[in-house]
DNA sequence: CTGTATATTCAGTCTGGACTGAAATAAACG
DNA sequence: CGTTTATTTCAGTCCAGACTGAATATACAG
């Protein structure tokens, strides 16, 4: 296969320590980056080759791109072999990450606040602070699944072009 | 000292959890915890005692939640110990602690990408399609950067008013 | 100073999770 | 079917980063 430009390496090594930041395994998150720049769908053994994991890592790190839905298997005529694509869209693909994101850890905060707060014994010491500290966190969250819902629901050019109006009058002000 | 209450417990293990989803300690994430539900400042001794944690580890992991800047040591009059409390606002924490890692993750990453849209060989095979990627990944970024600066200058309680009466509308127009 | 209380540093240990390679399974073909 | 090729599973290995506890540093009181 072709080999690796300077340029490509680069981006997916920064994409691959971005992964670990953000809790995303590194391999995974550079085989994302790989199959972004790739103009073509690759075959895991290529995947493999090309970033220097075993074939079986491959295999993995692609399914769990695919349970996140950013990255599918296509077919190419006369090989038998699973080829797979990122998603080109980036807006899109960030959308559906923190759509992931949020069902697997806001949500699972909400209802953790909740419970607490159904839970707390008004009887027990300190029960007023601690109800004080729990609703603020919780008011947090219930904004930040608001917010969610609120651009969730814009096409993608909206937010876009919100952004760059805004970044107009900012400009046309501090000038 | 006072042993936790089973809500208390709830809250200092999720908190660990999600901590480590996002790349942090999962000692870190307690301490925050434990503080952010404590009514008073509490000293390295007795955290170390409640997490059952090793004296040792709550020092280095208090100095992280402190160059956060969400942490804090302050003193108690006849103690000559340091006692830390956590900052109680929480939205101005998610603020602060954004910043922090939009600094250290969102910001490399545009000069990341600026520097290989830079380095960038017209004469190499595919440069083209290359080029297209990565503008259209380094928009995204800008973008984000954009909507921070934005909601940045917004006092805390603009957001949360904002998002109030986006929720009206939407309930209205739902039901 | 000396003794005591507290905080930090650091070298070594431990561990969870990533990674591998071999074996099992599945799918495609003649 | 049997063979070939591709994919997945899994048991074991490896390692980065968390954690500990002893040693060291710092601050203060008497």
């Amino acid at each position: 296969m072709a080999a690796l430009t300077g340029v490509q390496k680069q981006y997916i090594l920064h994409w691959g320590e971005m992964g670990t930041r953000w809790g995303i395994n590194r391999t995974v998150a550079q085989i994302h980056a790989l199959l972004y720049l790739s103009p073509q769908a690759l075959p895991a053994e290529e995947i493999a080759e090309t970033l220097s994991v075993a074939r079986s890592n491959v295999s993995t790190s692609i399914r769990e791109l695919e349970t996140w839905g950013i990255v599918r298997a296509v077919h190419v005529l006369g090989d038998r072999r699973e080829h797979y694509e990122s998603m080109k869209d980036v807006w899109e693909m960030f959308r559906v990450v923190i759509e992931h994101r949020k069902r697997r850890e806001i949500d699972p905060t909400r209802e953790m606040l909740r419970h607490c707060l159904a839970e707390l014994d008004p009887k027990e010491q300190g029960a007023d602070y601690t109800r004080d500290r729990l609703t603020a966190m919780a008011g947090f969250f219930e904004a930040v699944t608001e917010l969610h819902e609120q651009t969730k629901r814009l096409p993608t050019g909206a937010v876009r072009k919100l952004l760059k109006v805004g970044a107009k009058v900012r400009k046309a002000r501090t000038a």
